[in-house]
DNA sequence: GATTCAATCAAACGGTTGTTTGAAACATAC
DNA sequence: GTATGTTTCAAACAACCGTTTGATTGAATC
């Protein structure tokens, strides 16, 4: 930060990283090479594996430049609404709510990445690449063992593993959603849902997953008539 | 088909079909090479492009060959409910249970693809495919009209764009689960789920996805308070 | 002003990609 | 047996991939 402010040429290290971040989430990883990277960063192919070492490094730098912000924040929620609870259970509603909250801030805040990194980080959770399989977990153990606790807690009728099981469907609509894939789209000619706001979807997504999660307990062997 | 059955050779194009639909549900789309195709079907590598012209296209073979006996018996399904209805408006639950009946049945079938396909079909679904973008709504145009009048009939309280969501996201949770996406073990270190048996998945996405869609509805301007 | 070190650059590296070629092998029909 | 059309094959194609090199630049340090 100098005092020609807003003029100034931003970081290389930086405009490799919000040109990678944007690339990532239009054409994933894999579609997605150096050269288009530095192209758009306007920066030497070179200075890629200079500041970052490898494309790997640099998908794992594009996300933890991002992730702790937003795993405080969920996480800050959360407090909020148990240090509000005094021991009593945290609604289903409110567990969620303060999830996608955090979410929400920012998708809002294009300093901490904005839409873009929220649409990226769902995708990349739903696609599931081997470059992160081993890095994101440790950002994100606190927050989920936190999370799921608090679910465990105001659904105490679920056995742990159905608590899992809808915790895992529920998050693949919350990630799905985010990540603006529309599944309809891919079959239905005129969809007639088509926003990428955030703050929309999630005010359709809440009901959903809370009254897919608060549903009564599957019964035991229910499926297993085969 | 002949005398010597099935110790014969299969024909050169099924060998690449199957190679291609176990390959790209292992490693993805982009990820799998023709090599890895011709030489696990073990086959030259220009018989590809022979015989399908192009990996793009090769791509759309594997999926034409499946598509049809999937969505005849998805829709057979619903008809048989609503012809024994009468009528009258389908449940839920029966309506989601004849989709992923369909699917079921597909999955316990080596012989038309098997848990191999539904893996595959439902990772695309989730990872939207620019090749597929314009082939696939035409195999499925009446396959989700069918489904999403049904599911229109049933639920005559929610308006339209609250059933497209809604459908958007239990297709998200479904497409997620038969895909053998564990969301929960990207960054749970030791996931209690883990079964890939697409029965078993159904037993607890059933009660799940029908209670979202059942869910009481979304208050207006519920969300739009920023 | 000389030295030092991080940053940038054009160019090339070896390897892999999907695709094409033209000859060889094969089966079928006359 | 010859001709015809289809299928297979090894080899090569140009294009692109991520990465490395070695020279050059620029600013800071002594």
């Amino acid at each position: 930060m100098n005092g020609i402010g807003e003029t100034r040429q931003l970081d290389t290290a930086t405009r490799i990283l919000d040109a990678a971040e944007a690339l990532f989430v239009e054409h994933g990883f894999e579609a997605t090479s150096m050269r288009m990277i530095t192209q758009r960063a306007e920066v030497n192919l070179a200075a890629v594996n200079y500041h970052f070492g490898s494309k790997d490094a640099l998908f794992q730098g594009v996300f933890t430049r991002r992730l702790t912000p937003l795993t405080q924040l969920a996480v800050q929620n959360l407090d909020r609404l148990e240090a509000a609870a005094q021991g009593e259970p945290v609604s289903v509603e409110r567990i969620m709510r303060a999830f996608m909250d955090a979410a929400l801030d920012i998708a809002h805040d294009p300093k901490r990445g904005g839409v873009i990194f929220v649409r990226l980080l769902s995708r990349t959770f739903i696609e599931a690449h081997p470059v992160l399989r081993e890095s994101l977990p440790r950002h994100y153990e606190e927050l989920v063992a936190r999370y799921a606790k608090a679910t465990a807690k105001a659904l105490p009728e679920l056995d742990a593993i159905e608590l899992q099981w809808r915790l895992n469907f529920a998050f693949s609509a919350i990630f799905n959603a985010f990540a603006g894939n529309n599944i309809l789209r891919l079959f239905v000619i005129d969809p007639v849902v088509n926003a990428r706001d955030p703050r929309l979807i999630a005010t359709y997504l809440v009901p959903f997953v809370v009254a897919g999660l608060t549903a009564p307990v599957t019964a035991k062997g229910a499926g297993s008539s085969f």
